[in-house]
RNA sequence: GCGAGAGUGGCGGAAUGGCAGACGCGCCGGACUUAGGAUCCGGUGGGCAACCGUGAGGGUUCAAAUCCCUCCUCUCGCACCA
């Protein structure tokens, strides 16, 4: 009688995966359904984040499939990434050991969750059965100019003689593991992809994908993405050639009074070895480089430059101006150099006032007359053009357009469409990474390996050792290769891939996983695509989203996939937090390290219970879910993920949540099983029915439409499974005899029948265990979806509330038919109400149909 | 800093302009029991009450947790972590 999750969950995954009812055939009938989770880095065990998105993917899975879809439901791993390279710089263990090791290990755990995978379909992007064919993308992107060379910086640790990663860099600018040696930045020639080509196409593609998205995951995109309009302006060198500069406020020209550049500008130097200002210029340089780039584009921070004693021409005024280095200026961003308007410009003007350069006023407000000499602040809103010769006078939105006008018929400037986003830096100087698919020669320069050379294998029999940076660099039988072109020897690139690579793809693969001819097959992909879910966490809103979404759009221009957008309905889950615990003398505790008094089990101090954080190992607030599967079972650990939550918000994770999920388990099992007997006498169709037989019916359909249109439209699996809560204490609450009637034990069988079809895809193996036990044949998990009775789900009766000047002061029920002059009347009829009106003038009636009444009096 | 979110009983949450607190946890009481940290049943925002209550303050509305403005606090992302 008692509920032992254990014995009986191994019992259903095997039966599940005897009977492959998860595996997904191409050729099927059915309405195809593609849901997806984000696949996982092999980082060594699950932790409760997979736990959640898996669990939130597999009842979405589960769901459909029971729905009438074919559902493809797959997994794979993520397999190369930088913390293979860490842990082996840590403990001696090979990248590809370590990582195959783990995903073995997390491949159980994810079966022991019953997770609905088609395991057939798995794959690890280590492996070059994957990764050959993004080497052959990028061979096509090289073909297509879409992949081109540019010099960029990079952090760079001498001690390491290596590049390390931002995660990489202690926050005071040292190296983590050499904390005593500031990280320099360092120039190298990288690969980049051109994703600004798409920017524009990336940005309006949010229109297809509205509805289906998070609105607030456009809005980051759209903000990523950055599209600006504006204007190119040409500003003349004295001594000949030209800065070029992007602005937003090509109507405010005839304010520029200086120039400020990004101290990485290769110019800024120029200027100073022409002006002797070398020595201050380099240490101005030297200094803001090495400050961190987020706090650099920071309003609140001090905004510096130095002058570079170069000056050019403003076009229209024709004024020399002096140009300076600026440490808000981004070298990333536009063309490293700005136009500087201090009247109509916050930092301009900071900078202006600071080095007493001059400010004019170039816009007009409606309602003041800006005066240079005593502003106090820049100028940004709209206004007319002053000052501005044969524009003055002009609203400056005309302005923007007129001067861009002039500016392109003089041929020193144009419209420009600029973009936030930039262009996609893949390489990376690590071993654990697909390879990059190029040649060095001497002769030949830069030579892509032929295709049917492909793959380029990454070796993974190197010894890995940390010592001299890339292992790939001095693995001479793999670098060294006779060049394709003209035969001499020549060298490998020894750089990888940036692992957002691999993840901007992977999901197109699962269509079509073995196929060793082709990338994709595109019969396949147009049966397949796109995906119909994703689910995934908030923090790839930007990056994964946007480089996946690119791919997508590049691969369909090759003609391998169809439609624009590979992802219809995204659905992005909350983190999984846990209160903290910090003993005094011993820092941070894991929860197993602290008793039930909440004292430390070392030392026996009181633990200070700090707020819920985010599930970190570094904070130790973290609960393993094998120990969990161990002791409560797979279905409470679904369960509770499921409840705790709607799955957009983040988690708090609780012990106590968790035990209360397992009783609710417990409580289903225990009704069924007490019930078993009666439930299998009972008759298999419910009738029609009036009385008791009717009221259970009405229930079950009330709570199979509120459970169906919560799964299928609000995407609320907690108030779900709140409604099968109260099912079950309904049930619990029916007499004994009413198990035993006829009439009503064929109304009570179908509830528990709709009850079990309603827990599988939350609970599914005790919902499958149930569901053999009262007699029914067949799995749960491969039955139709039950379908709700609208005439027994209806509500008979309606409770109206009756608000006087605003209060509640009274209720009314009444048929669910009612008419509003039936309502009116009752309502004022009422005796709590008429002891509110007596005497008073009824100065508004407000009928909101079967809900409200408001009544204004005074 | 910029961008995106969140803030409701002792706790997780429910209610998306219309009864604030569904459901669960915790707590209190009862039943059963040799026993209960099992199970079943009931109660549970505050206040004696009028009433008061959704981070703080203002506004719109017959009606605001929900919409608007100002502010506070916390979380996530910011391009080499995935």
């Amino acid at each position: 009688m008692k509920y032992k999750a254990q014995a009986l969950e191994g019992k259903w995954q095997k039966e599940w995966d005897e009977a492959g009812v998860f595996r997904c055939l191409d050729e099927v009938s059915a309405p195809k359904y593609y849901c997806l989770e984000m696949f996982p880095y092999p980082s060594g065990r699950i932790h409760m984040g997979h736990v959640r998105v898996y669990t939130i993917g597999d009842l979405i899975a589960r769901f459909k499939r029971m729905r009438g879809f074919q559902v493809l439901h797959p997994i794979g791993w993520d397999a190369f990434g930088l913390p293979a390279e860490n842990a082996a710089h840590r403990h001696g263990t090979h990248p590809a050991k370590w990582t195959y090791e783990n995903i073995d290990f997390m491949r159980q755990q994810l079966k022991e969750l019953g997770i609905s995978y088609d395991w057939d379909r798995e794959f690890a992007t280590c492996t070059p059965d994957y990764y050959r064919w993004e080497q052959l993308f990028f061979l096509w992107m090289i073909r297509d100019g879409l992949a081109y060379r540019k010099r960029a910086s990079l952090n760079w640790c001498e001690e390491c003689q290596t590049v390390l990663a931002n995660e990489q860099v202690n926050r005071d600018g040292t190296c983590f593991i050499h904390d005593q040696t500031p990280v320099t930045q360092r120039e190298l020639d990288q690969w980049f992809l051109g994703i600004t080509k798409y920017a524009d196409e990336l940005l309006s593609g949010h229109e297809e994908l509205r509805g289906g998205w998070p609105e607030n995951i456009l809005e980051m995109q759209k903000n990523w993405i950055g599209r600006s309009e504006g204007a190119e302006i040409d500003f003349p060198l004295p001594g000949g050639g030209k800065i070029t500069v992007f602005t937003t406020r090509p109507d405010t020209l005839y304010g520029a009074t200086f120039m400020s550049m990004a101290p990485e500008h290769p110019l800024v130097m120029e200027f100073a070895r022409k002006s002797d200002r070398e020595k201050e210029v380099r240490a101005f340089v030297d200094r803001v480089t090495r400050q961190d780039k987020i706090a650099r584009s920071s309003e609140e921070m001090e905004k510096e430059g130095i002058f570079t004693g170069g000056h050019c021409v403003n076009p229209m005024t024709g004024k020399e101006i002096p140009i300076f280095a600026a440490n808000f200026v981004l070298y990333e961003y536009g063309t490293g150099a700005v136009m500087a308007v201090p009247a109509h410009d916050q930092r301009d003007f900071e900078f202006a006032r600071k080095y007493g350069l001059p400010v004019i006023a170039v816009i007009q407000p409606e309602e003041e007359k800006l005066v240079a000499e005593t502003m106090t602040c820049a100028y940004e809103g709209p206004g007319r053009m002053d000052g501005s010769g044969p524009f003055t006078g002009q609203d400056n939105e005309t302005g923007k357009r007129e001067i861009t006008r002039h500016l392109e018929r003089k041929g020193i400037g144009r419209g420009k469409v600029q973009f936030r986003l930039r262009d996609w830096g893949v390489s990376r100087q690590r071993y654990w990474g697909c390879p990059i698919p190029v040649i060095h020669c001497r002769k030949c320069g830069l030579v892509p390996v032929p295709e049917n050379e492909l793959p380029v294998v990454l070796p993974e029999d190197l010894p890995y050792t940390r010592e001299k940076g890339n292992p790939l660099a001095s693995a001479e039988d793999w670098v060294n290769v006779a060049c394709p072109s003209c035969g001499a020897p020549a060298r490998r690139e020894t750089d990888t891939f940036d692992t957002f690579f691999e993840s901007s793809w992977y999901f197109l693969r699962y269509v079509d996983p073995k196929n060793g001819r082709e990338p994709l097959d595109p019969s396949k992909m147009r049966a397949w695509m796109p995906v119909d879910q994703y689910v995934g966490g908030v923090e790839h809103a930007c990056m994964h989203l946007i480089y996946a979404r690119f791919f997508h759009k590049y691969l369909r221009d090759k003609g391998l996939a169809f439609g624009n957008e590979p992802f219809r309905r995204l659905l992005s889950q909350g983190m999984v937090c846990m209160a903290t615990q910090e003993c005094p003398k011993h820092g941070w505790r894991y929860p197993e390290e602290v008793d039930a008094a909440g004292n430390c089990l070392q030392c026996g101090e009181k633990v200070a219970v700090g707020r819920s954080m985010k599930m970190s190992k570094s904070k130790r607030n973290v609960v393993e879910p094998s120990a969990l599967v161990e002791r409560y079972g797979a279905d409470t650990a679904r369960l509770f993920s499921l409840f705790a939550a709607p799955p957009e918000k983040d988690l708090d994770w609780s012990e106590q949540g968790v035990e209360g999920a397992y009783r609710f388990l417990g409580r289903v099992y225990r009704l069924v099983a007490q019930k078993e007997k009666a439930l299998c006498a009972a008759a298999r169709q419910a009738a029609v029915a009036g009385g008791e037989g009717r009221r259970i019916r009405q229930v079950t359909h009330r709570t199979l439409k509120k459970v169906t249109g919560d799964i299928e439209e609000r995407y609320h699996y907690n108030t779900a499974i709140s409604a099968i809560m109260e099912m079950v204490n309904f049930l619990y609450l029916v007499e004994e005899k009413e198990w035993e009637a006829a009439e009503t034990a064929a109304a009570l069988r179908e509830a528990v029948e709709i009850l079990l079809l309603m827990l599988s895809p939350f609970a599914p193996h005790v919902a499958e265990e149930l569901w053999e036990r009262i007699g029914c044949a067949g799995l749960a998990c491969r039955q139709p979806w039950p379908e709700a009775d609208e005439e027994l789900a209806r509500a008979e009766e309606v409770l109206v509330v009756v608000q006087i000047n605003g209060k509640l002061r009274a209720r009314i029920v009444a048929d669910a038919d009612v008419t509003e002059e039936e309502i009116r009347a009752k309502a004022l009829d009422d005796p709590r109400v008429r002891e509110y009106t007596e005497g008073k003038t009824l100065k508004k009636l407000v009928y909101v149909p079967k809900k409200l009444v408001s009544i204004v009096v005074a």
